[in-house]
DNA sequence: GCCAACGTTGGC
DNA sequence: GCCAACGTTGGC
């Protein structure tokens, strides 16, 4: 596929939200603890300065919250590595690691956050994988148009 | 809290 | 390699 410079990413708040990487030093924390095959694939994909909206996921509302970018490519995710973490992947190991994570750096957060049923209402990101029924990927790519809707929807 | 959807696991 | 069982996601 040809590089998407555009990535929606899924997080639940109460795990780690926006707010929370707004809050890092520099603005900027590792995405850890991705264990789907596609989503990971997604980010191996990702190149530094690729642009990523923050969604809140399994909250009222859920919601696109904020802009944020990649500023670090893939990388092995220590979590895969330890037995007390409950991302602890037993197959994975040192030498030959599973899983990745980047790194992202918030830019700013929506005005108006967008919610789901709101995106749902928008023509144009129908064919989002994010809105089909029930859609356990975490990592996916956005197209430019997609990317200008939900950008211009939040303000 | 419920439960549909769906990715993953493991027995065969 | 099939597919039933299981576990998790995530909207509602």
């Amino acid at each position: 596929m040809p590089n998407p410079r555009y990535w929606l990413m899924k997080s639940e708040p109460t795990a780690f939200g926006f707010g929370d990487l707004v809050k890092s030093k520099n603005s900027t924390n590792h995405w850890d603890g991705v264990r789907n095959y596609q989503a990971r694939n997604f980010m191996r994909e990702m190149r530094a300065g690729d642009k990523v909206l923050f969604y809140h996921s399994n909250c009222d509302p859920p919601a696109v919250v904020g802009l944020a970018e990649v500023v670090r490519e893939a990388y092995p995710d220590p979590t895969q590595f330890d037995p007390k973490n409950i991302h602890y992947d037993p197959q994975a190991t040192r030498e030959k690691p599973i899983w990745d994570m980047v790194d992202l750096r918030a830019i700013k957060p929506l005005r108006k956050p967008v919610p789901l049923d709101a995106l749902r209402k928008t023509k144009g990101l129908e064919k989002m994988p994010l809105l089909r029924r029930a859609t356990r990927l975490s990592v996916m790519p956005v197209t430019p148009k997609e990317w200008e809707i939900i950008v211009k929807l939040g303000g």
